[in-house]
DNA sequence: CCGCTCATGTCAATCGATTGCACAACTCCT
DNA sequence: AGGAGTTGTGCAATCGATTGACATGAGCGG
């Protein structure tokens, strides 16, 4: 038997044609303009008002729909923002992404908005220069890019050439783009300092892949205050080849062989400390008696654990709305004078980094 | 101190122009007419290779990139599909669109395959009518919906008149539309089926709100098969209001604190089902030995868990392959006698369903 | 050497909405 | 009454690529 079987239904459907401007004017006596400027938001007031409520609802009523098409051909304008994000699976991103979507189609009631086309970077060989080129064919009015790496720097200042490009998430030091970001480093730090704070005294922590920005900074935050708060951090680098659970796992099993233990982990997000935390209950460990833990990202999972974990906030909100506000201002005035922001991350303590 | 602090940098950047074909007719001393057929993929027969491959070395060297909202105004056809999601933090959602837009790409060697453009269904009050608006104003080729709702028919029948329009993941029984869907009484059934093939004689199920439509025939089916086998299930329609872990704990609460417990419970998602084990683990139980327990779709979190969860697979591939078959036949033929499939998932028995 | 076909290209209309400019009809003011 | 504004609409050019109709010239058989 085939692990998946099929059932069958069988149906036809027939189309219909969409009413253009010219047929509307048509009917209704206008000149095409006068229903142009009567459907547009800012240029209604050229028109009467009794014409123009008498366009507006006979639009309606005959279901007409503007070709956006042939108005961006004209404007040289799409209202689109292309949106391009790594992997969604990461809830992270999902989530900058969300309330970026959100932001952008707030003014859709005053104003034409911005409409967000969403798209994730194949890992084809060139997959970022492909969305990229397919964004600009789209004639896209801005490119909004969640986690570049270094690699990405040349495809996206080509992009940037011709229409702003504003990087969340993640930056890059290659090139010079608007960018709203967390800051990382101070993000290891605060664990660091939580840990500190707590009287711990041997630390270590979880690193996630060294290659990705993001954890180095982590790292760096952490071992630099671990420094300053005179604890000792072992063993030194414990780097992992992903940032998963299954990696948190086997890192557990280097820590626990160890012969001087930790007392205190900082996993470089959840998914390490889950599988951390996995690991230690093989072993009958419980946290945060055996290890205190902290995680990193505030991920769903790290709240539904029994013993909610203690874990860092990413600035989402704050990374969405100056991601939106770049976009917006740079859509509008491409020679507006941005500013790059860096948000710090926020420690929320669910208790588990205190010591037992 | 406020919890999110900023720190800034300012840049400013120049744009440049685009070149269009026009000008890169006069620049080789050809016709429009000649490049448009040397770089479409269908017409490039009528020009001789001589021109074609000067045309086309031209064409890259420039930087000329085509304007495909001219080209989409002229031809009627966008090469797009509108892909319209309810829920992106789903992660079965979330693969089905990976598949269908790697199956959508994949043959973008050959013809100018369709360009997917992903949204995620707000949950303002009209969100997935403003988005299928907005869909067919992009012009799309088709319109993709995942987990449709049967409150949706409405506004789907219409945009259906005018484009192919698709279903995925579920179905809607009010208007007959092409689909690929799985069969969730038989998954439900193959829960049962396997509790009754490890000799379980009192079962019970946490149900996932009974108002849609993808739990209600998990129900049944489960049900159905309990029946069948002679098995007895309570408490009868332990329903939850959403299906996230908080209610899996509160459903097992329920279970434990009820005078004659079950020795196997089948979750209706994973997530239901980590509530459920979280809950156990505060009372000091644990799986599969004091309960039996099996989710659905195979998450991530069912993976890594110590104890990996037995669950069942949702069949991702065969729904989305179909479904991206289906809007390709339908954007080549739009009377092309479609079929719609229900796909049966499939049990991943990792030994959590057995009796102790 | 004539007419014919075939291979290459060019011409120009077209897709649908937007917008600068022109103009008519009115209002106001002196 | 006549000139200066003010409104409300219409006209027509325009955005950039595509494509059916047509022109040109080469090649060829009779």
């Amino acid at each position: 038997m085939p692990p998946f079987q099929a059932k069958t239904i069988v149906r036809m459907r027939k189309p219909v044609k969409r009413i253009n401007m010219r047929e509307l004017a048509a009917n209704l006596g206008v000149d095409r303009a006068t229903i142009s400027r009567a459907l547009s938001s800012d240029k209604a007031h050229l028109v009467s008002s009794s014409t123009r409520e008498r366009i507006r609802a006979a639009a309606t009523l005959a279901g007409y729909r503007p070709d956006l098409m042939a108005a961006t051909l004209r404007r040289g304008r799409s209202n689109t923002v292309g949106i391009m994000v790594s992997d969604m699976m990461n809830e992270v991103l999902i989530r900058v992404v969300r309330e970026i979507v959100a932001d952008l189609n707030r003014d859709h009631l005053k104003g034409p908005g911005l409409t967000p086309l969403i798209a994730e970077t194949g890992d084809g060989s060139d997959g970022v220069g492909h969305l990229l080129r397919t964004f600009l064919s789209q004639r896209v009015d801005a490119i909004i890019s969640l986690t570049s790496t270094e690699g990405d720097a040349e495809a996206l200042e080509e992009a940037a050439a011709e229409v702003p490009v504003v990087l969340a998430v993640r930056g890059i030091t290659a090139i010079d783009l608007p960018s709203a970001t967390c800051d990382d480093e101070a993000g290891g730090a605060l664990v660091a300092e939580h840990f500190a704070t707590h009287h711990h005294r041997v630390i270590c922590q979880i690193q996630g892949p060294q290659t990705v920005a993001t954890f180095k900074n982590r790292a760096a935050g952490f071992s630099r205050l671990c420094r300053e708060a005179g604890m000792r951090e072992i063993p030194q680098g414990l780097s992992t080849a992903a940032a998963v659970s299954s990696e948190g796992r086997l890192a557990a099993d280097a820590i626990l062989a160890s012969s001087t233990r930790p007392t205190a982990v900082f996993a470089h997000n959840d998914g390490l400390a889950l599988g951390f935390i996995e690991a230690m209950r093989n072993h009958g460990l419980a946290y945060p008696d055996d290890f205190a833990i902290v995680g990193f990202n505030n991920t769903e999972i790290s709240r539904v654990l029994a013993r909610p974990l203690t874990t860092v906030e990413y600035p989402v909100a704050q990374v969405s709305r100056h991601a939106a506000a770049l976009v917006r201002a740079l859509v509008g005035n491409r020679d507006f004078a941005w500013e790059s922001q860096v948000f710090a991350p926020m420690l929320i303590d669910r208790g588990t980094g205190r010591k037992c």
